[in-house]
Formats: structure tokens, sequence, C-alpha cells
DNA sequence: GCTTGATCTGAACACTCGTTCATATAATCT
DNA sequence: AGATTATATGAACGAGTGTTCAGATCAAGC
């Protein structure tokens, strides 16, 4: 048998993966190359290859592991069916994650066009059942009337992309702490789905 | 004397600028090649140097073009001191300016790691001047007690990603009109900046 | 009709790219 | 100790990169 102790695998493994991700989000997969994923490992180009069949694989490897961990760590969230409530985890939620993963989160937001068609359809597939989640939280108010909404979809819309754009100016140690910008979108998440 | 007429620079130069923004927007600055750009224009490689020095400056002229059509575009509109108008004008135009040039957009938001530092700076300050028209507007709107925000700025930015993201999702001919996409992000807008 | 000069071609330059593979290294098992 | 095998090297492959430039093309001015 072969050695299964001892074996650098589990070790550079993630670290080939950590690599990818920062210069990934740095200066965009196109940009960078194996070798400089590689280099920043201290292996040589070949040896990537025992670890992913290719480049693409390994953005397809950054993008699933993403959302899965997204969709996952909502999911194990306590639920309410209250539906205010519902909604205000959601949003705390959702900017807690992202503040928390600024390079997953950028990759994820741009590298879309960089995957082929078919790993392109899996990853949307899986952003759009996050989405669906948030659309449910709204239509359930609508229906209770505890929310004034025009669109549901659109308010989804609308929502994800003004909590996501606090990856592109929150700073860890800026001005605001993570539960003072939680709060502030909140307020205004709130007003805009109540009359 | 050269001829002065008759030549097709004039014809050229906006067909490569054409070409180099749908091509960026599609696949990526860096994914892209000086000769797909120059074969979607109908030329060799070498013709596109004598209208750009090289290739990041394609990059910025696209990207000043676009920062000083918005600023320009939004200047030329008639200001209301009333802030709720105010306020709501922004609003519209920012969405209608948004919605007509989804290339330009694009890339204006996801390619601004590929440049270099001074031609970022430069980018980034035309970026945040059109940030600053509607900080003030909100100023303005919560010194006259039109609106109520906890935090100007962090309310810019959610203001301003939430309507740029109605470029990620729209598409002519879909679902709802122009007027009334902007209707409905105006109705999210305004119960978000007022009690 | 000849010169001028803007415009374009086609080839070349020096690199870098993703990927493959024979070979080397070293840790584990028998 | 010797066999096994996961892991890594280093060189090579063909293709593509941004950029340069001598020379061709051709419309306008004299």
């Amino acid at each position: 048998m072969a050695r299964t102790q001892g074996s650098h695998a589990e070790i550079t493994g993630p670290r080939i993966q950590a690599a990818a991700q920062r210069l990934f989000a740095d200066h965009g997969y196109a940009a960078v190359s194996m070798r400089q994923i590689a280099g920043e490992v201290g292996l040589q180009v070949g040896a990537l290859y025992n670890y992913t069949p290719d480049k693409q694989a390994l953005l397809v490897s950054l993008l699933e592991g993403h959302m899965h961990d997204l969709l996952d760590t909502w999911a194990a969230l306590p639920q309410t069916v209250e539906p205010m409530q519902n909604l205000e985890s959601f949003v705390r939620f959702h900017i807690a994650f992202h503040m928390a993963r600024p390079q997953a989160v950028f990759i994820a937001y741009m590298e879309l066009r960089n995957l082929t068609p078919d790993n392109f359809t899996r990853i949307e597939s899986l952003r759009r059942r996050y989405e669906d989640a948030l659309t449910t939280i709204l239509d359930r108010g609508r229906a209770s009337g505890d929310f004034h909404i025009d669109d549901a979809k659109l308010t989804t819309f609308g929502i994800i992309a003004m909590l996501t754009g606090v990856t592109t100016w929150y700073r860890d140690g800026g001005r605001l702490t993570p539960t003072e910008v939680q709060d502030h979108y909140w307020n205004m998440v709130r007003r805009a789905v109540t009359a």
C-alpha cells in the first residue's frame, strides 16, 4: 500500500485553493497563470495537476464551494415563520457572511463569464436557489400583510444587490463595526418593504 | 498636406472602441486579445496601434469616457432644490442611464483592477464625484427634515448598489418596461429614506 | 502627375500560456 | 531491506500574447 500518513496532499491541496482564491480575487481568473499559483505555494507548475485536472476546475471548485457554503450556512440557521424576524435574520446573515469572505464573494460575482456553459448553469442554479429563499420570505410577508411590496422578484434583486454592495467598501477596522453596518442596512431594508 | 477628408480614421477609431467594449464586456479585459479586437473590425493587429498606444489605453479610454458621460449627463439635467424630487430624478436617471449601457457599466465595475495604479486613481475619483452628488442630495434632505437616514455615506452606497444591480437582470423586452422598473425602485428608495 | 502622408499589411520579436510526461524523491508497507 | 506509490521536478510542446516596424496602398494637395 502507499503511504496514507505523512503525505502532504492534505496540506498542499488546500494551499493551492487558497492561493488560487487570493490571486483570482486580486487579478482576475484570466490574468492569473498556473505558474503564479504554483509559485505562491512553492511548487513547480506540473505539481498542480496532481490536484486539479485543469485551471477551469480550480475556478469551478472555488465557486461551487462558496455557493454551497452560503446555502448550507443559511439552512443551518434557526428559521422563524414570523416574516419580519425572518427577513431581519436573512439581512444580517447575508451581510455577515459576505463581509467575512470578500475574496470568495468577489470571485463568485466576477468570474461567472469564465465558466464553460454547463459549469455556468450549475453555479447559476445554486445562486437562484439562494435568491428564492429571500423571495419566499418576501412572499410570505406580503401574504401575511407584514410587507408592502410591488414585486417580490424585483425586491429580491434590489435587496441582495444592496446588501452585497457592502463588500465594495467595507474594510475591517473601519469607521463602523460589522453590527453597526448590519443595523443600518436592516433599517433601510425594513423601511423599504413596509409602507 | 495629407488628406483630411476621405480618411477612414474617424470611422475606424470608433469602430475599434465599440469592438473593444463589446469584447471586454463579454469576456473580460484580460481574456481579450488585440488580434480579436482587430479581427472584429476587419483589420490586422498592427493597425490598432494607429489608434491606441497600447491595450491599457483602450480600457482607460472606455472607462473615462463612460464616467464623463455619466457625470455630464447628470449635470445637464435640470436640478431641483426640493430633496424628494431631487432624489427621485437621481434614481430615475441612474436606472435609465445604466439600463441603456449595460456593457459600459459592466466594464466600469469589473475591470478597475486591470488598471495601473494612477489610472485607477483617476477613474476612482470620477466615481467618487458621482457618489458625492447623491450624498449631497441625501444630506440636504436630512437637513430639511424630508429624509430620515442614519448615515448619508452608507445610504449612498446602499442606494447606488441597489440601482446598479438592475443591469444584472434587466433585458430589453422583458416582463417590465423601463418606466415600471424605475417606478418600483423609486418606491423602494423613497420608503428606505423616509420613516 | 508627382509628392505627401495617413492608413494598413504582414511578418517578426521575445515572452508567456496551459498542459503533458518521463524521471526523481521520499514516505509507507510488507 | 526492498517494493510500492503518492508526490514533485524540470523540461518540453504547440499555441497565443502585446508590441514593433519596414514596406505597401491610396486618397488628397500642389
